[in-house]
DNA sequence: AACGGACTCAACCGCATATTG
DNA sequence: CCAATATGCGGTTGAGTCCGT
């Protein structure tokens, strides 16, 4: 059996899903002229393609053609990507440019779905991508945020350049909510948030003030080599990438627990030079002064400076926690982070 | 060495929202 | 305006690895 398919220009959406049903009715784009293709029981075959004007691109071959009509080959696969499928996909972006995933995942010829190019893409294989530990200051800001926004990792992600909302997603399940879970509270019970603000980040505080003057190497992966030897079972460097901090005088407020101060809201702003080269500080009564240099990495501004207000959870300083529950926590972090 | 539990993180899923025709 | 499709987000899963016994 033969069925002659006629595909308007560019629309391989269209293309493809009459493949699929075998569709034999002439479809026709009257601006841009046809491609028509002859099927057959198992495959299609291009018969007449004008690939100039019609600018379809979908149909690389008449290998591809094959391919696409073979019900087993059109099979969406699933799980880890191979380096093989990276590369594919890296180099039809670097030429065509991000978006479009699901016909990009076709037009590449990936048995993959849109969705998960996207996620490849955006979480693993783009540029920029930062790999590795979250580094002290990358886990402040997180508390930070989160005890602000809540679980809008996307939004927090883009407070920490090269971070995936993926990978802070699972920082805080990992890590956080793992510390919950030994309290044995509610990650979102008050008493937790408390013993984050009033525990954990300022013991943060303190191990990046310690962290001052001391020569840490920080590699940072700018060809991002260690990511792609992450992804395919290899371990990249373990070094904690932490920067140096070179100024940081109020820091110590919050390093007795439940004795801190919390600093008012009023005189609170912020401005996380996080990615610097580049400086991360505070201007914030408890900690201003907390100047970080991290030469390598990326200069960034906080974007919502405005509306940003660092620690304004600590405007309440009503900790509910026993010296018991502290000295759990502080043993636990002592080893966790 | 073998086993099993804990942990990590890449990837998938379902849903909500945005975009397109 | 509406339906179909694409995109983005947060929650969850599970394969691989680590680590203690």
């Amino acid at each position: 059996m033969v069925k002659d398919i006629a595909v308007a220009r560019g629309d391989a959406e269209v293309f493809m899903k009459f493949v699929r049903l075998g569709y034999k009715e002439k479809i026709w784009d009257h601006d841009t002229g046809v491609v028509i293709i002859q099927g057959e029981d198992v495959g299609v075959r291009l018969i007449k393609c004008n690939m100039e004007r019609s600018g379809v691109q979908v149909m690389r071959s008449l290998s591809d053609c094959d391919s696409y009509g073979s019900e087993e080959e059109m099979a969406i696969k699933k799980g880890p990507w191979t380096e093989e499928e990276d590369s594919v996909l890296i180099n039809y972006i670097n030429v065509h440019g991000e978006g479009h995933w699901n016909s990009l995942a076709r037009s590449a010829g990936l048995k993959r779905t849109g969705k998960s190019c996207r996620l490849r893409w955006l979480n693993y294989l783009r540029p920029n991508v930062r790999r590795g530990n979250l580094t002290l200051q990358e886990q402040l800001l997180i508390l930070d945020l989160h005890s602000r926004w809540g679980n809008r990792w996307s939004r927090i992600a883009e407070q920490l350049p090269g971070r995936t909302d993926n990978e802070i997603k699972n920082y805080w399940r990992t890590r956080v909510v793992k510390q919950a879970r030994q309290l044995k509270c509610d990650v979102n019970s008050k008493q937790f948030r408390d013993a984050v603000r009033f525990v954990w980040m300022p013991r943060l505080m303190e191990r990046i003030k310690a962290s001052s003057g001391t020569d840490i190497s920080y590699s940072h992966d700018q060809n991002n080599n260690a990511s792609k030897a992450q992804g395919h079972g290899e371990c990249s460097s373990g070094n904690n990438p932490i920067p140096t901090m070179l100024k940081s005088e109020a820091v110590s407020s919050y390093s007795s627990g439940v004795d801190v101060q919390p600093p008012s809201v009023s005189d609170t702003s912020a401005s996380y030079n996080l990615m610097g080269g580049g400086s991360w500080s505070l201007e914030d009564s408890a900690v201003k002064g907390c100047t970080i240099s991290s030469s390598p990495w990326q200069h960034w501004d906080y974007p919502e400076i405005q509306e940003f207000e660092p620690f304004s959870a600590f405007s309440d300083a009503d900790l509910l926690w026993t010296d018991e529950n502290i000295w759990f926590l502080q043993q636990q972090l002592a080893t966790d982070i």
